[in-house]
DNA sequence: TAGACAGGAA
DNA sequence: TGAAATCCTGTCTA
């Protein structure tokens, strides 16, 4: 009993130890079935949730399995209260369901009585027949919201329902374009079961992994009209520049949506904030009747973590369309992620970093923490400090500069990418070592100079604040210099590091960190490095002393 | 008709 | 927790 690697206890934290000989058995197994929250030292703390285990139940995963895996490599049998829990939401999942019946009405059915009354309290529905608990028929419109009033009180909904069709659209893909095995697969995970609820959910595909080709070859698996919702202008620019390239369409079938161009084509390209738009005096939606004038056959969410909020009533009124949600990030740690699984739909695919750099479509990455300590005076500045103050002192610490310095000369023959969040320090760093800066004041031309000019080797070196973060026309580098970060967001971890893993005959890549030991900044860096450790890979960590 | 810029939003 | 970036609209200029 003792000498077993996990300890589950009853709050449904699970402590694993790394260095036990079964870490590599069990590991594969916790990620199905929990998060990673914290890794100190030799242990990795996860968390079940009520998605985790849903999403095991996605997976096939039974109940029983999650039992017997607990009892197998429990160092003590697991809590029953946890079990019982867990078995609840395995009850939950599948419970109520969403189907079309043969003369294509739409039914909401519960195996469990009293359940749908006690969700939908004063609404009346017609009762339908079921075999087993209880049905009503439901207006097809309502399906978003439905499930999500469901979701707010922890029942999933199986939405069976199926889709409409869209408007044809001739597409095929060109025969250039070769679809990589693992994009092979994400796109039959997303259609196997086109008829029933397997149109629709979210593909997580690292950056650089090519999710544009993706959504472009399911296009071309459909032929309906589609729209696609992208973050920011850049990526707009980029789904249209694939679409040109990769596949039969014709510049004219494709429309841009965005604050310059308004257009609707049968494939159009919109930004999100252009849907969230209101009319300032109305406080109504300018442009949400627009989009739901058409009928798609498919809506693509592009980095569907970053959906905001008040177009979740727009997913939710599109539940007949089917839809895909692609992304680089675990969606989870978004409080919102109960949405996204209810309105998009649930992770349908999923490949980490780690395959495919096995597969030599991702250069490796060697990742370090350099602690970089306060000189004495900054120490005292530190804690005299409110703690309001602490975290961008820490992230400031003057003395990081020495240790950009070092690592110049150390890659001096390679491109690099210092990357920081504020712009002081960032300014400081362009004086020291005369290299161009790009902040969100440089406008559109001059970064592209510079973008060029990196691309060409020109220059080795360049400066960015947070610009890095969703800019895609970034060039490749084989050197990261985090300077400092945000409030710990994986994400932001995520997206950096994937800007240096872009596939390039380097064999791999270098990502530096630089904290300050013992600060506000430390801890949140620790958050911030669970992105690379989920993938698999492990921070170095390194004390400089000048 | 296009672009530049200010101001507001989330 | 807070700073920075982005995108939208509307207005002005050529």
């Amino acid at each position: 009993m003792q000498r077993r690697p996990l300890l589950i206890q009853q709050d449904r934290f699970i402590y694993a130890d790394t260095t036990h000989e079964e870490y590599g058995i069990v590991r594969p197994i916790l990620q199905d079935i929990a998060d990673l929250i914290k890794t100190p030292s030799t242990t990795h703390i996860y968390q079940v949730s009520e998605q985790s285990i849903w999403y095991a139940c996605e997976q096939g995963i039974e109940f029983h399995q999650i039992k017997t895996f607990f009892e197998q490599f429990g160092k003590l049998s697991p809590p029953k209260p946890l079990l019982d829990w867990m078995e609840q939401q395995f009850y939950r999942f599948g419970l109520v369901e969403i189907i079309q019946d043969n003369s294509g009405q739409f039914c909401l059915r519960s195996k469990e009585k009293g359940l749908i009354g006690q969700i939908l309290k004063n609404h009346d529905y017609r009762q339908c027949p079921v075999e087993e608990g209880e049905g009503v028929f439901i207006d097809e419109s309502e399906r978003g919201w439905i499930k999500a009033q469901f979701m707010a009180f922890d029942y999933p909904v199986r939405d069976q329902g199926g889709y409409e069709e869209g408007t044809p659209l001739p597409i095929e893909t060109l025969p250039a374009m070769k679809l990589r095995s693992y994009q092979k697969e994400a796109v039959e995970a997303l259609l196997k079961r086109k008829q029933t609820d397997g149109g629709n959910g979210v593909i997580i595909l690292p950056c650089g992994a090519g999710k544009t080709i993706v959504g472009l070859a399911l296009m071309a698996e459909l032929k309906q009209e589609v729209l696609i919702l992208t973050p920011n202008d850049t990526s707009l620019r980029q789904w249209a520049r694939e679409l040109m390239d990769k596949t039969t369409i014709d510049s004219s079938k494709v429309g841009f949506y965005s604050s310059t161009k308004k257009e609707l084509a049968p494939v159009t390209i919109a930004t999100y904030q252009m849907l969230t738009h209101r009319n300032a005096k109305t406080k109504k939606f300018s442009h949400l009747p627009t989009f739901q004038s058409r009928k798609w056959g498919l809506v693509i969410y592009d980095e569907v973590h970053l959906l905001p909020a008040p177009l979740f009533r727009f997913a939710a009124s599109l539940q007949s369309v089917r839809r895909v949600g692609l992304t680089a990030t675990c969606v989870r740690e978004d409080k919102k992620e109960k949405e996204i699984f209810s309105l998009i739909g649930p992770k349908r695919y999923e490949i980490g970093i780690q395959s495919l750099e096995r597969h030599g479509w991702l250069a490796h990455p060697v990742c370090k923490e350099i602690k970089v300590p306060f000189d004495e005076h900054k120490a005292r500045h530190y804690w005299e400090s409110s703690k309001r103050d602490q975290f961008r002192i820490a992230s400031e610490n003057p003395k990081k500069l020495d240790v950009v310095e070092e690592l110049l000369k150390k890659h001096k023959r390679e491109k690099i990418l210092i990357i920081g969040q504020y712009i002081d320090q960032l300014e400081q760093v362009a004086k020291r070592f005369s290299y161009p800066l790009i902040t969100g004041q440089t406008p559109k031309e001059q970064r592209e100079v510079l973008f060029e000019q990196f691309r060409n080797s020109k220059i080795s070196t360049l400066i960015l604040s947070r610009v890095a973060n969703l800019a895609l026309d970034l060039p490749d580098a084989q050197v990261g210099i985090q300077l400092s970060g945000t409030f710990g967001s994986r994400q932001e971890e995520a997206q950096r590091i994937g800007r240096l893993l872009r596939p390039s005959q380097q064999a791999s890549v270098h990502f530096y960190s630089l904290v300050t030991p013992f600060t506000k900044e430390q801890e949140r860096a620790m958050n911030r490095q669970l992105f690379m450790v989920e993938q698999g890979y492990e921070y170095e960590s390194e004390e400089w002393s000048s």
